[in-house]
DNA sequence: TCGACTGTACGAGTCTGATCGTACTGCATG
DNA sequence: CATGCAGTACGATCAGACTCGTACAGTCGA
C-alpha cells in the first residue's frame, strides 16, 4: 500500500468549494486496484471498521467517533485515511464532522463479492 | 502478517516420515484468518503466482522455477513460504523440488469468491 | 563418490506501516 | 469573540516485511 493516494494523475481531486460537504479525494472507480484495496483490509482495525460500516449502516455516513473503538484520535485518522485512499471509503465533511461510508456500488462493480466476505468477517476466533 | 505460521498450537505439524511427499507445515482450514489471507495476497509477486497457479495449473504442483520469475532464489522462497504460511498454497516435496498449489476446496470454503478476484486480477493496469 | 541442481537458512540493509503524543486548523455555539 | 469540539498534520518510535547475497542442505544422475 503506497503511503500517498498513487500518482496524482489518477486522483480525483475536488478543489471543494470552500466548507460544502463533498467527498475527499479518493481514487476513482476504475483505478482501484486489487492488491491496494487487500492491503487496506489486511489490518484486523481496518476489517472491523469497513464491516461496522457494512452491517449497522450501509445507507448513512458516520463520523469516527460512532465507532466506539478506544484508540488515541491520530490512530483513527490514520487507518480511515488509510481506507478512504485505497478506495474502500468514501469520507465527506459535514460541519465538525467527517464522516464515512463503504463504496459498495464500486467495490461490487470491481471486486464482487469482496465485500461479503468483509461481512462475514469475525473478529477473533474461528 | 505473522513472520510464523502463528502459535504453534494452532499449525499442523506433520512430522514427516524422512523423505516421503508429505505437505509441509500449514495453517489447518478452520484456522484460516482473513486478515492473513488478505495480507499475502495484498503483494503484487504473490497475487502474480497465485493467479498463474489458478489460471494455468489447477490441478498440477509446480516447482519454483515454473513460473519464470526473474529475482533471486531466497526472495522466491521468501513468498512461496508467505502464501504457504497464510494458508493460500500448499508445498509437497517431490524429490529435489518442492511443488506449489493453490489449496482450492479450503480456500472456496472459507472464503468463497475470493480466488475469482485473484483470477480475474491483471498484474498492471484496467 | 562427485558434481549439478533445487531450494532453505541466516543475516544485513532498507523501507513501509502502525502507534501515539503534541500542536494545530476549522467549525459551531454561547 | 471566546470556548469547546472533531479531526488533521507532523514527527518520533518501533515492529515487521521486502530484497538480496552468501553459505548450506538434500537429492539425483553420471
Amino acid at each position: 500500500m503506497p503511503s500517498t493516494v498513487g500518482p496524482l494523475s489518477a486522483v480525483k481531486v475536488l478543489p471543494e468549494p470552500a466548507g460544502l460537504p463533498g467527498p475527499l479525494p479518493e481514487p476513482a472507480v476504475e483505478d482501484l486496484r486489487l492488491e491496494t484495496v487487500l492491503g487496506a483490509l489486511s489490518d484486523p482495525l481496518r476489517l472491523l471498521i469497513v464491516r461496522k460500516l457494512l452491517l449497522e449502516s450501509e445507507q448513512f455516513d458516520h463520523p469516527c467517533g460512532w465507532f466506539g473503538i478506544d484508540r488515541p484520535k491520530s490512530s483513527l485518522t490514520h487507518h480511515f485515511k488509510a481506507l478512504r485512499e485505497a478506495g474502500v471509503t468514501r469520507q465527506r465533511q459535514y460541519g465538525l464532522e467527517r464522516r464515512s461510508h463503504v463504496r459498495v456500488a464500486d467495490l461490487n462493480a470491481r471486486f464482487p463479492g469482496l465485500l461479503d466476505l468483509v461481512a462475514a468477517w469475525t473478529p477473533d476466533a474461528p
